[in-house]
DNA sequence: AAGCTGACCAACCGCGCCGAT
DNA sequence: TATCGGCGCGGTTGGTCAGCT
């Protein structure tokens, strides 16, 4: 047993898709509309695909104002925001971002974001002074709120002079910073995607004790 | 020049949600 | 209320290309 399929796998092409059938389903849905039904709309339009792929072809690449190529530093920002306080929810966040579509963002968080946040919350020395956004060196410093602290950095975004700690708390990672103030448990990893970084001493213990009482079963995983 | 490796990104897959019946 | 079908979403895969050995 198992999922009824969407369409008939084996009449329907796979694979990248040619100018041609663009063009088919891009005229038709400027002509046409969706109707609402995607999983008729391949047939009506003449073409052998899945609903499916069709819709994701408009919505990825064929409908008007879509954004390619390069993301902005704000851009970069903004998906570092919401990212920090809502997690992968990458609708969510292309909706903040217009002409982005969500699998753009998430394959450029995967692919690339997501190492420079890497890069930097491992880093312990200047290796990371070299990356663009940064406009101040990654530093080391000993926590005095609680023995269960380890190390944490400190980074400074060049576009919005603002502040993040990060911190590696039993293997996990607490972020604070940015201008949100709400907590967020990913389930591996707590974010705290928070507070100016004049205040984030205020918190501290707060988090700490957040981790602590938290009963996921990610504690001792570090982040990605 | 050829083979290998990693980065990038388009596309697919399968699950959850929700509205219609 | 239960079931079904379609949509939307996030995770993953696989093809392509560039850089390196």
């Amino acid at each position: 047993m198992g999922r009824t399929p969407c369409c008939d796998k084996a009449n329907v092409k796979k694979g990248p898709w040619s100018p041609e059938e663009d063009n088919k389903l891009k005229e038709f849905i400027e002509k046409y509309g969706t109707g609402g039904n995607w999983i008729a709309l391949p047939h009506k339009a003449g073409l052998r695909r899945c609903g499916k792929s069709c819709r994701l072809r408009w919505l990825n690449y064929l409908r008007p104002n879509i954004k390619h190529g390069e993301f902005s530093p704000d851009e970069d920002m903004i998906i570092c925001n919401l990212f920090a306080n809502i997690g992968s929810r990458w609708s969510v966040i292309a909706a903040q971002l217009p002409g982005r579509t969500d699998n753009d963002i998430k394959n450029y968080w995967n692919t690339k974001l997501k190492k420079r946040v890497l890069g930097i919350t491992s880093t312990t020395t200047t290796s990371s002074s070299s990356h663009e956004r940064i406009n101040k060196p990654p530093i080391q410093m000993s926590s005095s709120s609680s023995s269960s602290l380890n190390t944490s950095t400190v980074f400074q975004t060049a576009s919005l002079q603002q502040y993040y700690k990060m911190e590696d708390i039993n293997g996990s990672v607490l972020m604070f910073g940015s201008d949100y103030n709400q907590n967020v448990d990913l389930g591996n990893y707590i974010f705290g995607g928070v507070l100016p970084y004049d205040h984030h001493n205020v918190y501290e213990d707060e988090f700490s004790q957040l981790f602590t009482n938290s009963s996921h079963e990610g504690a001792g995983k570090f982040m990605y």
